[in-house]
DNA sequence: CTCAATCATGAATATTTCTTATAGATAAGG
DNA sequence: CCTTATCTATAAGAAATATTCATGATTGAG
């Protein structure tokens, strides 16, 4: 019944005096508006302006809509101007989901160069799911995932970020040290201290220990802090990103060995909705991530 | 751009889960919505929901959208619905000039019934007017005057509300106590309490002393209160309406006499701006002002 | 695999809105 | 007092917009 229209009228009429005046300003013609308002009467049964010489004049009726039109047309731009910022990528909620550490060490380094190049985006960080993280995304709980498994899925693109290195952390006086690189039958003897996880998500068994048949001592740890702090104290060997360990062994009695003869490699993935591609923010982000080397 | 059409549109999608139902509810089909979408989303440039298998899910674009719709929906509502009262005259606001103090003193009495009559309304009573109370209707400081002038207008329509009769107050021993009426002739030895306004302002010189070239002493006093107190200690005599004069006679020693043989005969008239004449709540006021005798 | 449910799209139709032309009313100026 | 300029209302036709109908595509259930 009352629709936009009515409000910018009504609102115009009270700005410029007139209604031609109003009208000029509308970019109308004054019998458009003319024929407007009377059909809102119509429907109403109430006068909203009366003729008075020849101004016009808002009847109670017409103040009221007037009251309405400058409350609610104020709203309404702002929400076209947000959804145009929206569309264009440059505002917006980018919630990005981790499920490891390493991912959300890397994070951390990417995010300030991200929050500088889209001023007015949010983000929000999530790193507990109910699930996996893969179900994070397509639940909508996330709209980015950053994550080393790939996981085929028709709705999902994977973008890969950055990659690394898993190393072991072993102290420096310890027999293996002197190695370049080791063989998993050198762990065999060895407490290996990993993140209380099933060993199927540990990189260290699916692609090192499990294929050569080895399987050594283990002990859960929460936190890497600790991890390595026992590691320097011999308590332990343990398997990190090379970015990461390098950062420890400058601190503690820790150094670093390859896992095989050419290292365990491993890639950080992006992952997005298949249906969320387009949006710029996310590839803002992909782009960024990647440079962040 | 944003028209009320595609608050209504996504409201609908979020209450009833699916296109096809929100179409249903708002008495249209399904491709009309989608279509509308559509061109907001073009115009916008921002995707504002998306296919998921074969239902739809809002985006960030959409759930703002949606924010505004049920922020903005209910506000035109309720403005709809508070037009519609004031088309059939159940609500609004009434602003009522008084002129004189009978007509204050009338209006008290009617104003119970009024609000009692439309419990929407509001009552505004003004009693000081720039100039003169017609000024004050014809530049919207009031809707309705009530006043025993009539000044013709063609603007302006006046309605009788109630006839009375202006009678002289005296003390009860005075000599022109017995009269049952007076001439103008027997006041002119008497000292005329008036409430301070110019002569030609008054009835009792503009109907009954001038027409007789008749011109007593006067003195100015502005509480008609003081002004009944005077005449019972015999400081001179007061001419007031006679419903109002019996209330006092009844508490004082005061007595009161008609002027000239067939008495002086006055009317209050509501008065009105003739565009305003066919508003239901300013007929329900002289409807009720005419039944209140 | 088929069917039913759901949304998207394009063309045709229906409706609404706008403009043009004109009339009525009024205030100002000669 | 008449004329003119200004402003709004109204009617009819033109233009723009919204809706429907018909159809296709996709998906999830049986």
């Amino acid at each position: 019944m009352i629709e936009r229209a009515h409000l910018k009228i009504i609102q115009a009429l009270a700005d410029n005096g007139t209604l031609t005046e109003a009208a000029n300003a509308l970019f109308l013609t004054q019998p458009a508006l003319s024929h407007q308002i009377r059909y809102l009467e119509k429907k109403l049964g109430v006068a909203l302006w009366q003729r008075e010489g020849r101004q016009l004049r808002l009847t109670q009726g017409g103040e009221l809509l007037l009251q309405t039109a400058r409350q609610l047309l104020p709203v309404l731009e702002k929400t076209e101007q947000t959804l145009q910022a929206y569309g264009e990528g440059r505002q917006g909620m980018l919630r990005i989901g981790v499920e490891c550490h390493p991912c959300h060490e890397w994070l951390k380094g990417i995010l300030a160069n991200f929050l500088v190049a889209l001023p007015d985006m949010d983000v929000d960080i999530v790193n507990k799911f109910q699930f996996s993280g893969l179900e994070g995304l397509l639940n909508h709980h996330v709209d980015l995932l950053v994550t080393p498994d790939v996981v085929r899925n028709k709705a999902v693109i994977y973008e890969p970020l950055f990659d690394y290195e898993l190393v072991l952390l072993v102290p420096d006086d310890h027999s293996l040290s002197v190695n370049e690189s080791i063989f998993a039958e050198d762990l065999i003897n060895e407490t290996l201290l990993t993140f209380p996880v099933p060993h199927d998500r540990l990189d260290i068994f699916t692609q090192f220990l499990l294929p050569a048949l080895i399987s050594p001592k283990t002990k859960g740890i929460a936190s890497l802090d600790i991890m390595v702090q026992m590691v320097a104290l011999k308590r332990g060997v343990t398997v990190l990103p090379s970015w990461l360990a390098n950062e420890y062994c400058q601190q503690l009695p820790v150094t670093t060995v390859s896992l095989g003869k050419h290292g365990l490699q491993k890639t950080l993935f992006a992952a997005m909705r298949e249906s969320n591609m387009a949006i710029n923010y996310l590839q803002t982000f992909i782009t960024l991530g990647k440079q962040a080397v």
